[in-house]
This record gives C-alpha cells, sequence and structure tokens, in this order.
RNA sequence: GGGCCCGUAGCUCAGCGGUCAGAGCAGGUGGCUUAUAUCCACCCGGUCGCUGGUUCGACCCCAGCCGGGCCUACCA
C-alpha cells in the first residue's frame, strides 16, 4: 500500500497549480496563515494600488510576486502579515476614462452632465476590472485579502485624507497661491509638477521658435531681438530680461540696428549677413530701456515694456534676450513682480484668448501660434522663424500638450520641510541602493511646493470653506466630519461632490460658508494610504501608530517620483519620519525585441496564456530571478519561463517521483530518527548542503536579493538531483530494506521537507506539491505554508565533509576527461586509478563512491605524483602581496621559473626570499600526454588504462543491462515488473553472459535469460555490446 | 546642461583589488543515465567600451572620453 502520494512523471504544472489554488480556497490556507500569527510581531506591508483601469500586465505581475514571495517568508519566520489589498479610485485617470466613453470633449460637456451623475458613473467604471484583477492575481498565487481591501473612494479613507490636509494646514503647511503651474487646456485643471513629468508626459515636441524684434521705444531704429517657442505668450508680453553680466552687441546695416547677445550672434549668422557690430555693453546697461510693445492690447500696463535683469537668462539658445509674459513663465512672474509688474492673463481656461486679444480671440494658444507669428511678419517685427524640436510637458493622461499659467491653486510648502523629507530618506533602506543618495535623494533636493488642488470633479475634496461675501473672505479648514458637523449641523454622508458642495453654513459676517470647488490630487490620496487605510486617526489610533513606519513596500523605480515621493512627503510633515523602513524598486519589463510592451504590437505574450502553458511558478521564477528584481530593466521572453520549467521545475519534480516511487515500492516510513542513524559521508554532505541554503536563502533576503534566493535553490536542486540521487540509486535499488537503505530514505526525506520549506515563499505550488508528497498518503496534511520557517540546524553542518566532497566530484571530472581524452566508455571499467591531493582520509571515507564513479576496481592513493606531473609553486598572492610589496614581482617570476630551493623544515626561498609554508601551496600539471593523467590545482589523477577479458567482458555485461533497462523503459514497464530475456549473442558473448547470469538477471529483474529470441516478445531492439551487434528481445512474465 | 545606472563570450547576465574572467542559452563533438523534457566532459567563442592614472597586482579603484538607458532642468 502506498504511503507516498503518487507522483506522476508527465506532470502538467499548470494542472497542478490549479488544484492547488482549488485546496487554498477550500481550506482558506491564506487566511489560516495570516490568523495562526495573530499576536506575534508585526511585519507591515502597504499595499501601493494600481488604477485599476486596464487589466495587469507583466509589471503588475512582477510587482505581485515580489509583494507575495516577502511576506509569505515573513510569516514562516513567524511574523503576522497582514496583507490589505489596495485601490486607486480617484483622479484624472479615471475621469478621462469616463469622459471617452461619454463622448465629452470638454470640462463644460461634464457640467452640463451633472457633476452627481459623473461621479456617479466613476464610481461605477473604477472597480469594473476588479474581478478580472481578483481572479488573475489569484491565479498567481499571491496571497492578499480582497475581501478587507481599502479603497481611496471609501468614506473613511476620505474622511482621513481631509485629515492630513487639516493637520497640514495647521503646521502652517498649506496656502492658496497664484503660481505658474503646468495646466492642461484640455482637462482645465493644473497638474502638479511632477505629474508633468509622469511616465513619458515629458516628450520630444516640435514647437516653432520665433525671433521677435522689440523696437526701442526711444530710438525707433534700434530693436531688441528675443527669442521664443511660444508665440503665444507674445500679446501678454510686459518685459525683456536681459543677462545683466552678459556682453550685448548693438549689429547694424543699411540704417537697421538690433541688440542681441554677444555670444549669440553666431546663431544668426544668416539674418545678420552684412552686419557690423557698432557698440558691445554688459546687460546692466541696457536695463531700464524701454520698447514699444508688440501688441496694442496691454498698452496701459503700469512699469511695463521695460528691460529687466533676470539672473536665468542664457546664451546658449536664442538670442541672449528674453521676452516676459508673467502669467505664462514662472520666472516671469517672479522678475516682474519684483518689478511692480501685474501681467496680463488674456487666456481663458479652456486655453482660448478672450476678447481683450482682439486679433486672435477664441483662438487656442496652439492654434494662434501661426497667426501670431504671420502678424508680426506683416509688422515687420519678426527677425527669424524657425521649428525648434524639444521635449515637452503633455496631459499624463490625456496627452494634450500642457502650458504653464498662473492660476490660483492651494499648495503644500514642500520647500519649508524638505530637510525633514531628506533626514527621514536618510533611514530607509533601498533596494537598491543608490536609489537613495541617486535618483530619490537629487529628487528630494529639487523638491518644490506642491500643488494639491485639481479643479476637477472625481476626489477627494479640499476640505476649505470659504465665506462667499467678498469683503469678508474668511476661511475655515475643517479636519473631519465632526467638524463639519460642528459647524453646519449636517452629517457628512458623502464626501465626494457634489454631496459636500451642498454643505453651507453661515460665517459669523453673515454670509455664507462654502466649499471652495477643487478636489485634491489623487497623488495626495495615495501618500495618504498609511493613515487613510486605517482610518487613522479616527479609529485605529494605537494600532497605527505601533506599526508606522511600516517594514516594506515595493514598487517600480518610476515611484521615486510618484508614490514613494508622496508617501515621504507626508510622513515627514505629519510625524517627522519616514513612512516605510524598506523599498524595494524593481525595473520595467520591456519586450523581447527590447521595446516596451505594446498592445498594438503584440510584441509579448499574453500573460495568463503564459500561464497556462508553463505555471504561474515559472513566471515567478523567470521574474524574479532576472535584473530585473534589481532595478534594471528586462527583455522579458517566453524563453526564460520554458527554461525555469527545464532547469527549475523538472529535476526537482523528478526528484519527487523518484523519492516517492522507490519510497512506496520499499513501503518506507519516515521515522525522524536521523541521529541514530549510520550516516554516510555522502548523507551528511546533503544535510550540510540542505542547512547551508537556508542559511544563505535567509542572507540573500535580508537584502531582499531575490535573484540570490531562487539560483541557491536552483543550485541545491541540482546537487540533490545530480549527486546525492544519482550516487544512491545503488543503495536504494538494493532488493528489501536494509538499514543503509532506509538512512538513505530518511535523508532524502529530511532534506526535502526543508527544501519545501525554504522553496515555499519562492515557488508556493511547487513546494506545496512538494509538501503533499511528503506528508503522507493523506491530502489533509498541514500546508507548507502554514509551517514554520526551518529552524538553524547546525548539527548538520559539516565543513570538512562539504570541502571533501567538493574536491571529489573535481576527481570526477579529472578522470572522466581522462576517459574523453582516451576514447574510453564510462561503461568499461579499469582496473586501478591512483589521487593525490585529496584531504586526508578522503580516499577512504569515499571508497566505493570513487570506485563506482570512476568505474574501477581499486582506488588508491598517489604518493608520488612528480612522476607523473609537473609540480609548481602556486604563491597565495593575497597574503604575500600585502607582504612582499614591491618584491612580488621577482617572486612570482622566480617561481613560475622553478628557479626556488625548498628549505629544511618547511617552506622554500626564491629570489632570495624566504616563503613560510602557508604562503604557497603547489599545483600539478601532467608531465607527459597521453599517459592517463589530469591535473588541476593540487589534485592529480592517475588512471590505469590498460584492460584485460575480465574487464572486457564486465564492460560488455553492463552495455548489455544498459541496453535491456532501455528497452524495458521503451516496453513501458513498471520499475518492479519481471521479465524474460532473449539475446542473440556470440558464443564468446554468451559465455560471458552465462557467467553473469547471477548479476544480470537481479539487474533487469529476469526470470530467465535464454539464448535466441523470445517468442512474441513484448519488445526487441538491436544494440551495441562491446564490438559486437546484439539483438535482445524481452517478455513480460505473469505475476505468479 | 546636470545626475544616476549600464557597457564582460553570438544572446541573457554573474563576478570583482589577487594567480589563467565565469554561468546559462545557442553551435559542435563525445559520453553517462534501472527518475529526468535531464545530466556530464570537451570544443567553439572575450582587446572585460576606449585612453590614461593609482597599485607589487586593475574587469574591479580614480580621471577623462565614447556608446546606451533612465531621470532631471527656468531649452524662455
Amino acid at each position: 500500500m502506498a504511503r507516498f502520494r503518487e507522483v506522476p512523471i508527465d506532470v502538467s504544472f499548470p494542472t497542478l497549480e490549479r488544484a492547488v489554488l482549488a485546496r487554498w480556497n477550500a481550506e482558506k490556507t491564506f487566511e489560516q496563515s495570516v490568523a495562526q500569527r495573530e499576536g506575534q510581531r508585526e511585519y507591515v506591508f502597504y499595499d501601493g494600488p494600481p488604477f485599476a483601469t486596464g487589466m495587469p500586465h507583466y509589471g503588475h505581475i512582477l510587482t505581485s510576486y515580489i509583494k507575495d514571495v516577502v511576506p509569505r517568508y515573513f510569516t514562516m519566520r513567524g511574523f503576522h502579515v497582514p496583507r490589505r489589498w489596495g485601490w486607486d479610485c480617484h483622479g484624472l485617470p479615471v475621469e478621462f476614462e469616463i469622459e471617452k466613453e461619454l463622448g465629452f470633449k470638454s470640462r463644460a460637456d461634464i457640467v452640463a452632465y451633472g457633476i452627481g451623475r459623473f461621479n456617479e458613473a466613476c464610481k461605477a467604471s473604477v472597480l469594473r476590472y476588479a474581478d478580472e484583477w481578483r481572479r488573475i492575481i489569484g491565479r498567481l498565487g499571491r496571497w492578499v485579502d480582497f475581501d478587507h481591501d481599502y479603497k481611496t473612494m471609501d468614506q473613511s479613507y476620505m474622511e482621513s485624507v481631509v485629515w492630513v490636509f487639516s493637520r497640514l494646514n495647521e503646521l502652517g503647511l498649506i496656502y492658496e497661491g497664484a503660481k505658474v503651474v503646468p495646466y492642461c487646456t484640455r482637462c482645465q485643471t493644473t497638474l502638479s509638477n511632477f505629474e508633468a513629468r509622469m511616465d513619458d508626459a515629458t516628450r520630444p515636441r516640435q514647437d516653432p521658435a520665433i525671433t521677435v524684434r522689440f523696437r526701442n521705444a526711444d530710438l525707433p531704429g534700434e530693436s531688441f531681438l528675443a527669442w521664443t517657442t511660444t508665440p503665444w505668450t507674445l500679446p501678454s508680453n510686459v518685459a525683456l530680461a536681459v543677462g545683466p553680466e552678459f556682453e550685448y552687441a548693438l549689429m547694424e546695416k543699411d540704417g537697421d540696428a538690433v541688440w542681441i547677445g554677444a555670444a549669440t550672434v553666431g546663431n544668426y549668422a544668416r539674418e545678420l549677413e552684412g552686419y557690423v557690430e557698432k557698440k558691445r555693453v554688459l546687460g546692466e546697461d541696457l536695463v531700464g530701456l524701454r520698447y514699444q510693445p508688440l501688441f496694442p492690447y496691454f498698452e496701459g500696463t503700469p512699469n511695463a515694456f521695460r528691460i529687466l535683469p533676470g539672473d536665468f537668462v542664457t546664451t546658449d539658445d536664442g538670442s541672449g534676450i528674453v521676452h516676459m509674459a508673467p502669467a505664462y513663465g514662472e520666472d516671469d512672474n517672479a522678475l516682474c513682480a519684483a518689478h511692480g509688474i501685474e501681467g496680463p492673463k488674456p487666456v481663458q481656461d479652456d486655453g482660448t484668448f478672450d476678447s481683450t486679444v482682439t486679433d486672435f480671440s477664441s483662438q487656442h494658444v496652439f492654434e494662434a501660434n501661426p497667426h501670431i507669428t504671420q502678424k508680426l511678419k506683416e509688422e515687420h517685427l519678426l527677425f527669424r522663424r524657425e521649428t525648434y524640436d524639444h521635449n515637452y510637458p503633455h496631459c499624463w493622461r490625456c496627452d494634450s500638450p500642457l502650458i504653464y499659467r498662473a492660476i490660483k491653486t492651494w499648495f503644500a510648502r514642500v520647500s519649508e520641510w524638505k530637510g525633514r523629507m531628506i533626514a527621514a530618506n536618510q533611514k530607509i533602506r533601498w533596494v537598491p541602493e543608490h536609489i537613495r543618495d541617486g535618483r530619490f535623494g537629487h529628487w528630494l533636493d529639487n523638491s518644490r511646493d506642491w500643488a494639491i488642488s485639481r479643479n476637477r470633479f472625481w476626489g477627494a475634496p479640499i476640505p476649505v470653506w470659504r465665506c462667499q461675501r467678498a469683503e469678508c473672505g474668511a476661511i475655515e479648514v475643517v479636519g473631519g466630519s465632526a467638524d463639519v458637523k460642528a459647524r453646519s449641523g449636517r452629517e457628512v454622508v458623502d464626501w465626494h461632490r457634489p454631496a459636500i458642495d451642498a454643505i453651507t453654513w453661515p460665517c459669523a459676517c453673515g454670509g455664507t460658508m462654502q466649499r471652495v470647488p477643487d478636489v485634491l490630487d489623487c497623488w495626495f490620496e495615495s501618500g495618504a494610504m498609511p493613515y487613510a487605510q486605517s482610518h487613522y486617526p479616527f479609529e485605529h489610533k494605537a494600532e497605527f501608530e505601533a506599526s508606522f513606519p511600516g517594514d516594506f513596500i515595493v514598487e517600480y523605480v518610476a515611484q521615486t517620483r510618484g508614490w514613494f515621493y508622496t508617501l515621504v512627503v507626508l510622513a515627514a510633515a505629519l510625524f517627522d519620519d519616514r513612512p516605510f523602513k524598506d523599498v524595494v524598486c524593481h525595473g520595467v519589463i520591456l519586450a523581447e525585441d527590447g521595446r516596451k510592451m505594446s498592445k498594438r504590437l503584440k510584441n509579448y505574450p499574453d500573460p495568463m496564456e503564459l500561464v497556462e502553458q508553463h505555471g504561474s511558478d515559472a513566471l515567478r521564477i523567470a521574474l524574479l530571478s532576472s535584473a530585473a528584481v534589481r532595478g534594471s530593466d528586462l527583455r522579458f521572453s517566453e524563453g526564460s519561463v520554458r527554461d525555469a520549467v527545464r532547469r527549475f521545475c523538472i529535476p526537482l519534480w523528478n526528484t519527487l517521483h523518484y523519492f516517492t516511487a522507490y519510497a512506496n515500492i520499499d513501503g518506507f516510513q519516515p521515522r525522524g530518527d536521523l541521529p541514530s542513524l549510520p550516516l554516510s559521508r555522502l548523507d551528511r554532505y546533503l544535510l550540510s548542503e540542505t542547512e547551508s541554503l537556508r542559511a544563505r536563502v535567509d542572507e540573500a533576503m535580508a537584502s531582499y536579493d531575490f535573484a540570490a534566493c531562487y539560483d541557491r535553490i536552483e543550485d541545491f536542486i541540482v546537487l540533490l538531483s545530480t549527486w546525492y540521487i544519482r550516487l544512491s540509486k545503488q543503495r536504494l535499488w538494493r532488493a528489501g530494506m536494509d538499514e543503509d537503505k532506509r538512512t538513505a530514505y530518511e535523508v532524502l526525506h529530511a532534506s526535502l521537507s526543508s527544501l519545501a520549506k525554504v522553496m515555499a515563499p519562492f515557488v508556493p505550488f511547487l513546494a506545496e506539491s512538494l509538501h503533499g508528497a511528503l506528508g503522507g498518503a493523506s491530502d489533509n496534511s498541514r500546508s507548507v505554508h502554514l509551517e514554520d520557517w526551518p529552524a538553524p540546524r547546525p548539527e548538520w553542518l559539516a565543513e570538512e565533509i562539504v570541502a571533501e566532497m567538493s574536491a571529489i566530484r573535481q576527481v570526477v571530472r579529472l578522470a572522466r576527461s581522462i576517459r574523453e581524452e582516451h576514447k574510453l566508455k564510462h561503461r568499461h571499467p579499469l582496473r586501478t586509478v591512483l589521487i593525490a591531493g585529496l584531504p586526508s582520509g578522503a580516499i577512504a571515507h569515499n571508497l566505493d563512491l570513487l570506485a563506482d564513479e570512476l568505474n574501477v576496481k581499486e582506488v588508491r592513493a598517489l604518493d608520488e605524483p612528480e612522476k607523473h606531473v609537473e609540480r609548481a609553486v602556486k604563491l597565495d598572492y593575497t597574503r604575500l602581496g600585502k607582504k612582499l610589496r614591491g618584491d612580488m614581482k621577482k617572486v612570482a617570476a622566480a617561481t613560475a621559473a622553478g628557479q626556488y630551493e625548498v628549505l629544511e623544515g618547511g617552506g622554500l626561498r626564491a629570489a632570495g626570499i624566504e616563503l613560510q609554508p602557508e604562503d604557497y601551496s603547489y599545483r600539478f600539471a601532467p608531465r607527459v600526454a597521453g599517459e592517463g593523467v589530469a591535473a588541476e590545482e593540487k589534485l592529480v589523477v592517475v588512471l590505469d588504462l590498460t584492460s584485460d577479458p575480465e574487464l572486457i567482458a564486465e564492460g560488455q555485461m553492463r552495455d548489455l543491462n544498459r541496453g535491456l533497462q532501455d528497452l524495458r523503459k521503451k516496453a513501458g514497464l513498471a520499475y518492479a515488473d519481471r521479465v524474460e530475456i532473449g539475446v542473440e549473442a556470440s558464443d564468446a558473448l554468451w559465455a560471458h553472459i552465462v557467467a553473469h547470469e547471477e548479476w544480470l538477471k537481479e539487474q533487469v529483474l529476469a526470470t530467465k535469460i535464454a539464448r535466441g529470441s523470445a517468442e512474441a516478445p513484448l519488445a526487441v531492439e538491436k544494440i551495441e555490446v562491446g564490438d559486437e551487434q546484439v539483438l535482445i528481445a524481452l517478455t513480460r512474465t505473469e505475476d505468479a
């Protein structure tokens, strides 16, 4: 009766995985794994929410795998690791989707449709992919709690966000200002400076660049040349700026004189053909000069139309003179404000000119560019027209080119607490490490005030109410629903617009307090996630404070300016702390061709089809053992997944198959009594490596080096499969169950059991199958994911055996290379091998192993290796380099040339310098080619190549055995099936067969060996035995 | 313009102040296998981007340059 669950050899990993999933679902294994750690140490993981406006792609899958491995690992290590799924619900991405669906062209369409209806549509849509996400993430084997998820649109979440805003306000970190900010004319809202850099929002664009004459108001024959790539800002021009330190040249030809930056004259070689430099002055000498406005629209602007000094002026591009439109440029705004100039704002919210700009009224600014250029040309004010390729920001969702525009916006005064953010960052552990002071550190250094309001609809409200009486304008900021109720007497039923807008209350002045209409930047909401998911500080106050900062987050590198950033901003302001302790930044997954994965190009395989083809664990291995987990980009190919199956899954599976099949034949039942068993050195080697694997994985996980974890596990599987099991076959194949055989089973069982646990976080499905199969015939054994991580077993470590085995494996390689060189088949036995250079005792310890592996009758120590090999001194460079310094070269040259003398009592002298025995060792190289000698490092192997009839006969028997085994397999026989054999052999060969009949019968489980073909054989084949072609046949013996 | 990362075999990537630079894949040859879709050995294949410097010793550290990627900037 089978005790171990039968493991089919022709496994389908995807099928296997589905069965495991079914069991996890049925037994609520995930829930148990979390619940059983209740009360133990917390390991706090924050789930960075995806925008669920589409289906998961490889990037999400990579993130998800890491978000699964780490919590699984720490759970097994004894931590309580709750994992709540998060949904990002608010913001432009969603609004934009809905606008598309409803066929809206502009913001006005939304208002006409009704904010309430629009937001209902947003709400209804955000979770439309939720079921698909849940299905896919579940299929991947990621354990995460979807039932207790958080959504940024939850009332509790929104109330915490409101609290965060009010808290910042109490700290004096919020203000309303009219700064120049990125603005989307289609969405009709401001964006934050970092949204303008999201993903590929900043990308090449071609714009017109024109150089314009501004005529000197007092000397009409002179003009100032200014260059701009935004002709649409020229109607709003109110000043020019020059670099006070730069030189400016007055260039003249035929009575036309133009001022231009001296360093930029070369930029205008063609236009300035024939012009002569008449004068050269410093910029500061031009300051104060007046010029005629280009357009008449704003002629009356006080203090305007003069030349101002600007420290931002460069001479890299353009003409060295910069035109100033304060409402549409940050520098312009600051400089003009400093000189008492208020700029006109003729551009309306939808990007069109208002009626003040009579010539271009109601034209969109980008549409107006050529018309403005044309008009300037007609008035002879256009000096040059060109096109300019530059990187230009676009709206990260609707893709419209942004403009910069002064607009009333609510700001978080980030520049004020930047220092605390920088300090907090120093306490964060980044993987890869360079992000901390590199990409992220520099980003923090450049932090500017954050425009947090959006003149939009679907988001958490700015919790600011303002008295509607213009002459009062009092402002109140609320920090939660209690604040609202205290003022208005009304409950907050929904923090969303328009419900929240409907709540008003009387101002002390008699006016009405009404909410300012803006909503918050959705990045503000995601930055508030640690607090808002717990409804802090309204609920779970103590739990939150005990669990903050979080232990671990992971997202892709671009979040350094997204979520990672907003988390740090808010945590530094609210708690003067880091929001998380450890963060892993993974890279971007590219298609195999090195380009971005593109649905349109179909340059990548569908993730779920791939998972159903090869299995999720294989995909997990491929992704997490790649450089992507170290922050690099990854060219993903299906081949890497196939490779993972071939290198990792199949060898492991076959190991398990072998173990269960033979253990069941033998009726092996583990007793767990290893310490009392006569462990062989091979057994101790495997146990030592088993323990080392655990330690190596722990070490790698301490630095979140997932790739190293997979490498170590794979190394172990190879060792297990190609060394331990292969060498144990003879032990396990023997009939009956002696103690040695049982020991082998116990060792294998212990090692595999440990392996199952160590693998569990990394290949959760395979580990579960492995663990389940080892647990016994009953399918009711506990999940491996409910087990504790293996405890250290220092008693399993056996360093000297590991070193010895590594030397033995080297000897085996050397012996094989000798056979290779001499075309001697491995099956052909040889008489003797001589070995030198092994650790003392190694030969005695491994006599049988060496004899088997090398297929020799006798293994002996080689006493005088010098007879077969040259001996060379191998210096310990690390030791000697430090000691000898400049003499190192002399000594190295002398010893390499064999010029040294061995000193009595150890040590040697070379180039007049004495070396201690620990300063060097010897290595060998074969002296004579063709002698059956191989050497490497200090090892020397000498194989006796001579043969004799007895050895030849044995070789033939092994050939025959091999052929018969092959035939058994081809005939589809079970391992324990008995057979009858027929052999058509020469007389000489037959005589050998007769001599070895018993051995052969035992090997191939034959009841009878006959000369000639059997009647109606089950299988027949012609094979090579020695030099002879032999026909073999077998028939299955009916069971007695 | 500035910053960060990268440049190692045909491909994907390890490595790292120490002797002769590695693995996997791909190609070739041979061998092993009573679990394996395996595996093993050997061959093929490298100016470790280039040039200097530091050092007894540099793929590794430093400087400069070339190439690629990512990020960034008030390219008006």
